[in-house]
DNA sequence: GTTTATGCAAATTCTTTGCAATACT
DNA sequence: AGTATTGCAAAGAATTTGCATAAAC
């Protein structure tokens, strides 16, 4: 299945690339210029994270948050996100913490999804 | 707000001490003897949740799993669940690692909440 | 012209809530 | 008796899906 070019997707990779957190659909919803339907940007938002270019994480309210996150630029190898995300239950942003996690799995298991995130008060809110 | 003893709450409880992995409403449903209500089944989940009895995670699949984590009563006075789950993609297991984990917060940064989950393939799965 | 992407509405899934009835203490 | 807990049904919230239309290629 080939990928078309659309406005609707340049923009919401644009908002999610200039974004320092990671947004949800609501909050991507009222950055849109134009009026975009709720299932298009959820399908835009999973077609972006299927593909990698966008990692989705969930969080603690149990909604998905999907970012662009510049670390992973670096490592676009291997593709592991394997860092923190941490959600201000204050003001709601969601945003990429610096420090790679290391965790040792027991023998035989392997992993697939990285899911880290601490909720708390960001330097702003506290 | 006084707790009280119930036949439900008890039978609850004792699933979740009694399992070794972490388990949604629906898993939990599916465990007790007697039927209850779905809406009792969360409210239990949530108050034990609140009393610190238990814990709840998010899975990556954005449902809530409970659990009575061995690793947590060393450590009552503190109560940080500092540990990472893991939740096999094919049996839906939602385990508990062992590892504590320490992830340096910005400064200014409070930690409220901890949610780390690992999703792969356990050992008997991959 | 084919095939992917969108919009709309409806359906799903998980979780919560209101309220009257029940059962602890 | 008084109040927390339950069950039922209904509401709520987030996300997904079906299908016809529009837009890329």
């Amino acid at each position: 299945m080939k990928r078309r070019k659309t406005p609707s997707q340049e923009e919401i990779l644009m908002i999610l690339k200039d974004s320092d957190s990671a947004l949800n659909h609501e909050m991507l919803q009222s950055k849109l210029s134009k009026k975009v339907d709720r299932a298009t940007i959820y399908r835009v938002l999973n077609r972006f994270s299927d593909d990698g270019l966008v990692h989705k994480i969930i969080g603690d309210d149990g909604k998905q948050y999907f970012a662009f996150c510049l670390n992973c630029d670096k490592q676009k190898k291997e593709h592991t996100h394997n860092h923190f995300h941490f959600r201000c239950l204050t003001c709601g942003n969601v945003e990429c913490l610096k420090s790679e996690i290391n965790v040792s799995l027991p023998k035989g298991y392997t992993s697939e999804v990285f899911n880290g995130l601490i909720s708390g008060y960001c330097n702003d809110c506290s």
